[in-house]
DNA sequence: GTTGATAATCTTTTT
DNA sequence: GATTATCAAC
């Protein structure tokens, strides 16, 4: 009993752990909620004998499944056979491949992502010769995958609004819905939302497969439950209607997918479907400090609609939150700069214990960029992902091509990509022939000598691509995905255009061409899998790649979106001005405001130990024009007392002073801030928090701030050090740009921006303070 | 018919 | 600041 439970010491945990039948976990935030899952699972196996092929884990993020496996296998060494821990998306994908196979159907189909849909909504459109600008494709499909998250088909969808006479826009989505299906059927294609829905209607029409799927997931959990939407709900609900050990978590307060269709009524109908269930609360935070849970629990108390739910903790007080009000988002990434400086120098943190969290994803160039500048090594997550990159996109085009040659929007994407002299009009005729002798695209392509109007080169080229791609479409199963990414990119010409172009981008480009060869091994390795289905399906619904590298010691920088489910000692939110956070799409609508407070509230409650809060106050718009915003209500709504305003970043710490004293320069800066918000620099916890019982929740190490100086990464010493000044004209070394000369300076000492010609790379803008720049001078100084 | 260049247009969040 | 619509030149 309780042999799981010891670092958690939590008597109500057991009820996660042991329960039985439908069980409904109302979590807070770092309540342990997912290790409570991770436990649940080891007693299963440990302890009810549950062989481990029974047991459906469904996590939000493949990330979150990676780390459960690994978590369920440290606790259970001895584990044989495989748990299937899944997104729901993957689980879907998976079962309809398998389902199709054994009913004799193709299981080849593609995976459409956003970008996809787009395109097969802009097609639809100019076939139709309705105006993009008019019709934006994206209204459409938010309208689309709302019927479908709600399991309306594109029939129904146009009977319920056939019924609306009149309804313009209704009748116009229901035409595009119409289309767009038949475009994905003849694509041989699923979007996101018809795999959870081909699941569930599979699941609903078919008992026998249903049953099969019941006996094998005897048991099933499942993570995040707040997020999951009407189709998710049901899914579930089909799978566990057999054993009914149905086990969900989740947290209301931190439910942020409403945009993509997460429905709150899925928590009230579970304990409508369960009327036995067991639900259990767990309240205690095992995560922060006092500090941080009261800003968290204060702000979102401005929510009314929510369930009624104190978090408390046994933790200490702990570091007082700081708030700096920045003058740019150059400013603000500087401070973030210098704040880590500062900290690593006091404390010994590490980089990746720390993370910038932030709106939206644009906010993340110009952090990097001064990132870069300093020399802090970080890692970004999402954003450009590595598989939107275009040179990625493209070979994933090609691959797909092999796989399924029915999908045209792939084909249309590479036709032309190297150059084969292929236009709109050439394009038009490939697809109009392919649509009448009903030959899928890529086939229609080795014909295409009998296409009216091409000829010459680009008839040539289009035979040799169409032979290329069915060649090694013979192969699929027997060449690894490794080897089709290579042919693809040599026979196609991909490499040899990048190669021509002897451009530092084009290089860059090369290099992700081999790192996705690279990934396409590892997949290789880990499933042993020959062919491209399963290969895809990882790409296409794996968000970023899993550069999950705990060795290396890099600052992470992600949306708050992203964060949800980490945790780290030290975070820093960024851009906290209204019309950012919250952001300006969400002002109007009430509920979609309480979504933002909700994403803030599971921002701040990332962090472990400190807790670091930005605004910047203005932002540039496209054509260069400053634009002034105010600081974020989000501010206004924590408690004041527990702010400590950031005048200078280096006084963060001490930073040379009493670092009791409470810095108070800020507070009435910019705009009819000070006053409105009522920051009083009421602070008065000690920052050095000495021997605060229990302030530090980390066990058998030693408290944080009182801990023996460690040694210092080379960059804080450099941002924290005097450095050099430099005048314009003069020569210095960069360590991976080499010798430059200083063409410009604006801006005086450390804060300096630096812009230095590198010869053969053009003019770099550098931060005095933070760019390793080593002065050339006559001894040729390399110290 | 295709390509290159210039002009105009928005910016959430993700499987 | 990056992607897309439009237009003039090969």
């Amino acid at each position: 009993m309780g042999t799981y439970l010891e670092d958690l010491n939590a008597p109500q945990l057991e009820a996660v752990t042991h329960g039985d039948g439908p069980l409904l976990v109302l979590a807070g935030a770092g309540s342990g909620k997912t290790r409570a899952l991770t436990h649940r699972i080891a007693y299963l196996i440990k302890e009810r004998g549950v062989p481990p092929w029974h047991i459906l884990a469904i996590t939000f993020t493949n990330k979150a499944a990676g780390e459960m496996r690994e978590r369920v296998a440290a606790l259970v060494p001895e584990l044989s056979g495989d748990i299937w821990v899944a997104t729901f998306h993957s689980t879907c994908a998976r079962i309809l491949r398998r389902e199709a196979s054994l009913a004799g159907r193709r299981p080849d189909f593609a995976i459409f992502d956003t970008a996809d849909q787009r395109a097969v909504v802009r097609r639809i459109l100019s076939v139709l010769r309705w105006e993009q600008k008019k019709f934006p494709p994206a209204a459409f499909l938010a309208a689309i995958s709302t019927a479908k998250n709600e399991m309306l088909g594109a029939e129904e969808f146009a009977a319920r609004s056939g019924g609306q006479r009149g309804d313009f826009w209704a009748q116009r989505t229901a035409r595009v819905f119409r289309a767009y299906e038949e475009e994905l059927e003849r694509n041989n294609a699923l979007d996101f939302d018809d795999l959870l829905v081909r699941t569930v209607n599979l699941f609903e029409s078919h008992p026998d497969v249903l049953a099969r799927y019941q006996d094998r997931f005897r048991y099933i959990l499942v993570d995040e439950y707040q997020d999951t939407n009407h189709a998710q709900y049901r899914l579930v609900r089909a799978l566990a209607a057999g054993h009914r050990n149905l086990c969900v978590v989740g947290d209301d307060d931190q439910s942020i997918y409403a945009f993509r269709g997460a429905d709150p009524r899925n928590i009230l109908e579970f304990e409508r479907d369960y009327p036995e269930a067991v639900v259990v609360k767990l309240e205690q935070n095992y995560r922060s400090t006092t500090t941080v849970l009261e800003a968290a629990n204060s702000l979102v108390r401005h929510n009314d609609r929510r369930k009624h739910k104190h978090l408390w903790t046994e933790n200490g007080i702990g570091e007082p939150i700081g708030f700096y009000q920045a003058e740019s988002q150059k400013d603000e990434a500087a401070f973030v700069c210098r704040t880590l400086a500062a900290l690593m120098r006091e404390t010994g943190e590490l980089l990746r214990r720390a993370a910038v969290l932030y709106r939206t994803n644009a906010q993340s160039r110009p952090l990097e960029e001064v990132l870069n500048a300093a020399g802090i090594p970080y890692q970004l997550v999402g954003g450009v992902r590595f598989y939107e990159r275009k040179e990625i996109k493209d070979v994933i085009a090609y691959l797909r091509l092999v796989a399924n040659p029915a999908d045209t929007i792939s084909l249309e994407r590479v036709i032309n990509v190297p150059r084969r002299g292929v236009g709109p009009v050439t394009w038009e005729r490939v697809l109009k022939a392919s649509a009448e002798e009903g030959v899928p695209v890529a086939e229609m392509l080795c014909r295409a000598g009998a296409l009216s109007g091409v000829a010459g080169k680009t008839r040539d080229e289009l035979v040799r691509l169409g032979e290329l791609l069915a060649e090694l479409r013979q192969e699929l199963k027997h060449l690894r995905p490794q080897d089709f990414v290579r042919a693809v990119c040599q026979r196609a010409g991909y490499t040899e255009a990048l190669r021509a172009e002897r451009t530092g981008e084009a290089e860059d480009r090369l290099e992700n061409l081999d790192e996705l060869h690279r990934l396409a091994a590892e997949y290789h390795r880990a499933t042993g899998e020959a062919g491209l289905a399963g290969f895809l399906e990882q790409v296409a619904l794996m968000g970023d790649i899993d550069e999950y590298d705990e060795g290396k010691d890099r600052l992470t920088l992600m949306t708050v979106h992203s964060a949800k489910g980490l945790e780290f000692d030290t975070v820093f939110l960024v851009g906290l001005d209204e019309g950012v956070f919250p952001h300006v799409r969400s002002l109007g609508e009430a509920g979609a405001l309480e979504e933002e407070r909700r994403l803030c509230y599971v921002a701040i409650t990332r962090a472990r130990r400190r807790l670091l809060l930005s605004c910047v106050g203005r932002r540039m718009t496209y054509d260069g024009q400053p634009e002034l915003m105010a600081p974020s209500r989000f501010l206004r709504e924590l408690p004041p007392g527990l702010l400590r305003v950031i005048a200078r970043p280096a006084d963060w710490l001490g930073g040379g002073g009493d670092p009791a004293r409470p810095v108070t320069v800020a507070a009435g800066a910019g705009g009819g801030w000070g006053a409105g918000v009522g920051l009083k620099p009421a602070f008065t916890h000690r920052s050095a928090g000495a021997a605060q019982p229990g302030a530090v929740p980390k066990p058998g190490g030693p408290s944080k701030l009182d801990a023996a100086p460690k040694p210092i990464a080379a960059w804080a010493l450099r941002v924290a050090g005097d450095g050099d000044t430099y005048s314009e004209g003069e020569r210095v070394r960069h360590p991976k740009f080499g010798e430059g000369t200083i063409v410009r300076i604006l801006g005086t000492g450390q804060d300096a921006e630096l812009t230095v010609a590198f010869p053969g790379l053009g003019l770099k803008r550098l931060l005095a303070g933070y760019a390793r720049l080593e002065k050339v001078s006559a001894d040729g100084g390399d110290g």
